[in-house]
DNA sequence: ATATATGCAAAGGATTTGCACGGTT
DNA sequence: AACCGTGCAAATCCTTTGCATATAT
């Protein structure tokens, strides 16, 4: 298999094979705009191929988020959730978190005014502490509809 | 023991005894900018009294974040970390985190355009979504300058 | 044929829980 | 005396590691 199209000409690999559990793990989160934990997905993909191990998900979710395909972050339940990364808002993160129900809303207004807060932000970390920054994070968290 | 000052007048009670650990671990939390784990408190507090459970330290935070005087977050290296609840910058959280080492380095700058941002967002969240916004979170993530 | 990828089981690390003891009220 | 807070040990939960097997090149 030839690996993810955005990928297939660089020069540095981070894999030799481009397998089938890659494959549908990256596909799974390409497809989904939910924030999923690796059971999570191991659950769907094993009624797909049972035989699937939970060790390559977690394996598999290192790889995609050393390659830049996939984020990984932490809402505070005490597992690691992991999102695709859209090429639009490339290595822009923000969540909405609800405290009690640990849904995420995704929410796309004030992008602008957010990307221009954080490139002046990075700029000036970079400046006065030589700090290299490579991402962010913006979170809010609260109650959603449902659990007020 | 009487309890931390700030909430000694409050009606809602967290607790029924304001204990030695209690207080020892809002104090050094108090007097720390750094962002500590259980652990760290743990070991930091086991010098001074011996005797200490680390189960203490955990029910102890816990009880600490209910009453809103420290703040719990975690910077994606398997644990969670805590910080004093400063009065004058209530609710507002940010960190610049770097990714090798872990060291997490304060910056005050940019506060006034953070808070525009926040504010503006978080007004506009609980109109759009009926979304209760309690907090928020920023995070910087990269290499600081020895890692780098 | 050889190196890589996978699955299983075990290990590791952080946090939580059960329970009996001890100190306050 | 009754109850809350604590410490210890055990239990949980998520994640990583060791190792033998299976698979792609």
């Amino acid at each position: 298999m030839p690996g993810p199209r955005k990928w297939r000409h660089r020069h540095q690999r981070y894999f030799e094979r481009w397998t089938a559990p890659r494959e549908s793990i990256l596909d799974l989160l390409s497809r989904t705009s939910k924030h999923m934990s690796a059971k999570e997905i191991y659950a769907i993909l094993y009624r797909l191929s049972p035989g699937i191990g939970l060790t390559t998900i977690y394996r598999t979710l290192d790889l995609l988020v050393k390659m830049g395909l996939i984020n990984k972050f932490t809402i505070g339940d005490g597992q690691s959730r992991y999102e695709f990364q859209h090429e639009d808002k490339k290595g822009h993160h923000h969540h909405v978190i609800c405290s009690k129900c640990g849904k995420i809303i995704d929410y796309s207004d004030f992008l602008e005014d957010e990307l221009e807060l954080v490139h002046k932000t990075e700029k000036h970390l970079s400046q006065k502490y030589n700090f290299k920054v490579l991402g962010h994070n913006i979170e809010f968290y609260g109650l959603c509809e449902k659990c007020q």
